[in-house]
DNA sequence: GCGCCTTGCGTAATCGTTTACTCACAATGC
DNA sequence: GCATTGTGAGTAAACGATTACGCAAGGCGC
């Protein structure tokens, strides 16, 4: 049962070669022959020894490992582009460490600090902190920033959410509506504020005024945007549309308006954001701005292996804009 | 820019001590005057140095980093048990890895392989193996299997479904209901069985006979358990209640019995399992059984950190049995 | 037959830690 | 005053891999 855990040096004994030959053999090096290979192979196959990549990371300052670190990993967005990050990094021979930093800047820190100290290869970041300079400063690891743009990050990967912003008021605006609600998220990440200058950009484009009263704040939640809904629709009868920052608000922005005994959507029309699996089962179905969440995990990590490639020349910052798409259900 | 990383010897020459005491000063072992340590600690602020983690898991043989293993991290239910272990788990000082298996075994086994030569101290498991014999001939790591019950696994956390599966029926019973819809996932995982075993017993106690062709099989997916209710619905006008596997498919169901006509809860009841957020989001709101998220991680974290300090000896395997609780929204 | 390349291996240094031994010196007990 | 104990440090040997270097043997051209 205790039986002491194999390395090389028995793997060489007990197949009579020395234990360059067999680090050779196991990384496909080159210099030695068919029939060592066979012999060392068989041998590592019946003992069941298993490299030590900790070793192997030691030895070679590579730990074929990345992290990355979300906000929140239940929120449905979030998971699916982690998702979407193994499926296209796993192949190349890279293990993922996810971090769920739970919108604390500190939580953060203490994150990329151990993922240094783990000496990761690279990382892909959905960052809460409005500049991350001091991560920077702190320490000297390849990163990618997706979804948010925060201040002096150098890769970026983010959806196109002013043409979102633009898209979903557009949309309203075309279904006739003239009075529309903004939520936004309460936090100013580059993604809200974008979308907002979307939002403004369709009222410009189609002569609309702006009134802004009608851009409301509320926390990133369903409960929050609910109420906050609830109440402005009370306090100001002549909305006649919504557009919602993400999904979650929308449906609380929905249910907001259902229970004031609105229709929808012949009274009040709404968009939200992320096309998450809700919004298709949410009655009525959302109208939403759908981001392509598999695109961002492929496109992450091709900037990613091309920086950690590079690692040594300055490489240049990339940035990748993930296009949006308009889908429309039925609250509009 | 290209600065070289810092070692313990780089600290032990600048602030003229041995590496020993920098070792000793930084794992606080005792062994060194207030005055050195005070002196080292400055000289590693200022120096920027981070430990290297691969070195000391290789000396030390414990790498301080543990490896959850999910099916599906987008499914919100999975997603809430890594947020709690990482809860727990993170204030012992240990470092999450978390795998997506897609309920691949064959991932899933490729996922324990880089765990173990990883060397992370222990796993939390969420197997999609019917029995995990294997795995245990594989690697001898400490593993806490959750939720789902394989055959030979050893330490375990899982819901107590049976009585999960007796109060949702029991609750459509008192409710009225007469000829209950069982609607199972295809996957025959411990899950499954045990809530199924918990229809039966309503049943039984309630003196009512379980006709064998209300229990339907679906894949886990509300399309799949819409398309299943809907067949359902119109061959059998006789149901008057829907016992579901989990929220998505009582979502399934719901929205199935809704486009046939069914008033829901007066035609129809329904009843989900898990508790996810959009129980409370869906219109009608769905009564359902509440899975404690928390407690798993809590539990499991608790079981596994005594597994790994009595590593050595034989540690004896132990089960956890989360109570759930019947929710009652407005499908009943 | 001589130089030179290629192939197939082995030797030993190295990566950055931890820790078992030392050892000097001071304090304490009797 | 002498044995004992405790304190603050240093030396050096691991941990398990990779890899630069060395070397012998065989092949090849000329």
């Amino acid at each position: 049962m205790e039986e002491k855990k194999l390395s090389m040096v028995d793997i060489a004994k007990l197949s009579g070669v020395s234990i360059a030959t067999v680090s050779r053999i196991i990384n496909k090096n080159g210099r030695y022959s068919k029939e060592t290979e066979r012999r060392v192979l068989d041998v590592i196959e019946k003992s069941g020894y298993q490299l030590n990549l900790n070793a192997k990371s030691l030895r070679t300052n590579k730990s074929q490992t990345i992290g990355v670190i979300v906000p929140d990993i239940t929120n449905e967005f979030f998971a699916k582009i982690v998702r979407s990050i193994e499926k296209y990094i796993m192949p190349k021979g890279y293990t993922v460490i996810v971090c769920d930093s739970d919108e604390s800047e500190s939580l953060e820190n203490a994150h990329i600090s151990t993922l240094a100290a783990k000496g990761v290869d690279g990382i892909i970041h959905i960052s809460t902190c409005a500049d991350v300079k001091k991560i920077h400063d702190m320490v000297s690891i390849p990163v990618v920033y997706i979804d948010r743009r925060p201040k002096n990050a150098g890769s970026l990967v983010i959806s196109d959410n002013e043409t979102g912003g633009f898209l979903a008021t557009e949309h309203l605006i075309k279904k006739g509506c003239r009075r529309i609600l903004m939520l936004r998220d309460k936090n100013s990440y580059s993604t809200v504020r974008h979308r907002c200058l979307g939002y403004v950009g369709a009222h410009e484009q189609y002569s609309l005024a702006v009134d802004q009263t009608l851009i409301v704040e509320a926390e990133v939640s369903y409960a929050s945007a609910k109420q906050a809904v609830l109440q402005k629709l009370q306090d100001d009868r002549t909305i006649d549309g919504i557009f919602c920052n993400n999904d979650n608000m929308a449906l609380g922005a929905l249910h907001a308006a259902l229970e004031l005994g609105k229709r929808i959507p012949d009274d009040i029309k709404i968009v939200g954001f992320d096309d998450i699996a809700i919004t298709q089962i949410c009655n009525p179905p959302l109208t939403t701005i759908r981001q392509d969440t598999d695109l961002f995990g492929k496109k992450s990590v091709e900037i990613l292996l091309r920086m950690m490639k590079e690692k040594s020349k300055a490489f240049t910052d990339e940035v990748a804009v993930i296009p949006v798409s308009l889908v429309v259900r039925t609250t509009t």
